[in-house]
RNA sequence: GCGCCUGUAGCUCAGUUGGAUAGAGCAACGGACUUCUAAUCCGUAGGUCGGGGGUUCGAAUCCCUCCAGGCGCGCCA
């Protein structure tokens, strides 16, 4: 041996250290800490390669020469690889797939149900908040995405080791309540609210917004009702506390339906009685202050110049959330005082505003609170926040004011992009919107189509028309990187073919149906598996696949990117559809052969199941 | 106006963190089911990686600049 290898590790980190401690034998220590192990693009006929540009620099040598030196000098017999060339500066290594196949079947046979997993977070605590729906609105697409990633990553920090608390952190708080109670006070509909009750609640703001432009009597009704409700007023509280009755109820049917849970479901409302002792706290320690609201008509004015610039959108500054920031909100005099921390001297242009100058709570208050009750609860050494890119100053100001009032806690905010429709952003309060049930439904019945003629139950076509409809819907959401925005397209939501989360299942699903006519349940029991029997380029491509599933996992989670995991499994059930249609595995040759292809079939079932649960799509056994 | 993000095939997107010849899916065209499930597979065609400059052995990837789009910018969440 080279060097001696780390023994802990999957086999992909063992074969790639020999292989660094190949070249380090020969080129001398140094090489150590400027040489990478990277895998070579398709076509160079190599399974691994190491770069020596950067200590050819170093040591002011020709990488070229370098290369050549390690191919002549090596001798590979007895190592994972049988031939280790030099091209263009790059050493490459070619396995010997004798040895290599060895190892990967080892590999899974030892870590059987926990291939993949790894200890790297154990004894660490990763609160993950994420879904934080709005109750009073009904779930949009808009959502899915907090939903489905945070969801995602759960699943994945758990499999890495780590302790993880899923906190479904509902926005059941605020102003916005204020106004649905004012319009409920006006408007409310008993019967309509029985029947559906988020749509019933949303038509009650959509219209407080279109009368409220004409009758400005209405905010101040608003935020008359949420300060009652912040103060505990009993009618406030039952109305309230009725609506959100209602609400959590439809959510829970469409968690249901899209497979999601949680450990805690606080909403904002849970923190209301800390809310003022927070706010004298950030006063006292001097971090936060008394201070006047600024001159508004030159803030507006800057905004318009900015909106009429941009021209070709007329929506912009006039839609959702940012609509209920101008003209309208007129309850409150220019001369009272709101509480914020001014953040200027960190380089943030906005202060973060604590209470405003009526005394009720803002987001920001709630969410300190929030912060604070889970560092005492569960003692975490990271918090992550599934929250859309939109409120990146936001958790920028939020991060800095924790870390002046002296809250010692890692905090990420894990951010994506908005699923915006081609004509524009979505907008509730215009009825611009797709919900996220009726696109569920629709994918479903999509999936319905297709299985409707299979020789099932009816039972069964129905459950396997819900996994599969429900997992279009979560890998394309999945699939793509998380920051950048998602133009809306009904067709590539519900997507059954090509890259899509179906095409995964298929996969899975033609696998489990090879190792249930084989009769065979444990691999390991298999009389003549013989791994160095899998020499084919279908076999060894899959290995290869198969045996790159553990880092996928660690970048995975290292990014907080479910995609990687996404995008591997496609690649994987690409290679593994190959496979399937070139190499028979029950007819196949020789009984070593069958036994060895079924082991392998074996393997990449476990992984395309493994994986597809990490992302939070369940697989049916037959489709 | 200032700040953050994005720009890759007709469309929708990947791209192993700066490596070798930039890859998929959809759409188009041509082929493969008496076969372990054709929700599949094989093939053809499709590219100035937004434009320009720079950094170096090497750039879709890093820096500058321009263009285009998205998001945000003191009492919404």
């Amino acid at each position: 041996m080279y060097n001696a290898p780390t023994m802990k590790g999957y086999a992909l980190e063992k074969i790639r250290d020999e292989a660094r401690g190949i070249v380090v034998a020969i080129l001398g220590q140094e090489a150590a800490e400027h040489i990478r192990v990277e895998f070579p693009p398709p076509g160079i006929g190599a399974d691994l390669a190491i770069p020596l540009f950067p200590l050819a620099k170093v040591l002011r040598r020709n990488p070229n020469e370098m290369a050549s030196e390690v191919a002549e000098k090596v001798d590979p017999s007895g190592s994972y690889f049988d031939q280790i060339s030099a091209a263009k500066g790059f050493v490459n290594f070619h396995f010997d797939w004798t040895q290599c196949n060895k190892l990967f079947f080892e590999d899974f046979l030892a870590s059987g149900d926990a291939y993949g997993s790894a200890e790297i977070g154990s004894g660490k605590t990763v609160v993950i908040d994420y879904s934080a729906p709005n109750i009073a609105k009904p779930f949009s697409v808009g959502h899915l995405r907090s939903t489905v990633i945070g969801q995602a990553l759960y699943n994945i920090l758990i499999f890495l080791g780590y302790t993880v608390i899923g906190d479904n952190h509902i926005g059941d708080w605020g102003t916005q309540f204020g106004k649905i109670l004012a319009a409920y006070d006006r408007w409310g509909d008993e019967k309509a609210l029985e029947e559906s009750p988020t749509r019933a609640l949303l038509d009650l703001y959509v219209r407080f917004h279109e009368e409220a432009v004409a009758d400005p009597s209405l905010e101040v009704a608003a935020r008359e009702w949420f300060a009652k409700l912040e103060a505990g007023d009993d009618k406030a509280t039952q109305l309230w506390s009725r609506f959100r009755e209602l609400s959590l109820r439809e959510f829970e049917r469409i968690y249901d339906l899209l497979g999601v849970s949680f450990d805690h479901t606080l909403g904002e409302s849970f923190y209301n009685e800390r809310l003022k002792d927070i706010v004298q706290r950030a006063l006292d320690s001097g971090v936060a202050e008394w201070s006047t609201v600024p001159d508004k008509d030159a803030s507006r004015s800057g905004e318009k110049d900015a909106a009429g610039k941009g021209g070709t959108s007329e929506e912009k500054g006039n839609v959702d959330a940012s609509g209920g920031r101008d003209s309208t909100e007129t309850g409150v005099g220019d001369d009272e005082k709101v509480i914020l921390i001014p953040l200027a001297k960190y380089d943030i242009s906005a202060p973060l505003i604590l209470q405003k100058s009526d005394g009720t709570s803002l987001y920001a208050t709630r969410e300190l609170a929030t912060l604070e009750h889970r560092v005492a609860e569960w003692k975490p050494h990271e918090v992550l926040y599934v929250v859309g890119a939109e409120q990146s100053l936001y958790f920028t100001q939020f991060f800095k004011a924790i870390e002046l009032l002296g809250i010692k806690v890692k905090c990420v905010h894990v951010p994506f992009g908005m699923i915006r429709l081609p004509e524009g952003r979505m907008s509730t309060r215009k009825g611009r919107v797709i919900f996220l049930e009726d696109l569920l439904a629709e994918a479903i019945e999509r999936a319905g189509e297709i299985v409707k003629d299979r020789d099932l139950s009816d039972e069964e076509k129905q459950e396997i028309a819900r996994l599969v409809g429900v997992a279009a819907v979560k890998y394309a959401d999945l699939s793509q990187d998380r920051t950048k925005d998602i133009v809306f397209d009904w067709k590539k939501m519900m997507a059954l073919e090509g890259n899509s989360g179906p095409y995964l299942q298929y996969a899975y699903t033609r696998a489990a149906s090879i190792m249930r006519k084989s009769g065979e349940d444990d691999v390991g029991e298999l009389e003549n598996l013989d791994p160095s029997a899998l020499t084919e380029e279908e076999e060894t491509a899959l290995l290869r696949e198969i045996a790159r599933f553990p880092e996928v996992i660690k970048q995975a989670a290292g990014d907080y990117k479910p995609n990687y995991i996404a995008n591997y499994l496609f690649s994987l059930s690409q290679v593994f559809n190959r496979f399937y249609v070139n190499c028979a595995v029950l007819k196949a040759e020789t009984p070593v052969l069958k036994d060895s292809r079924l082991a392998l079939v074996a393997m990449t079932a476990y992984v395309l199941r493994k994986g597809l649960s990490l992302l939070g799509i369940d697989c049916p056994e037959k489709m």
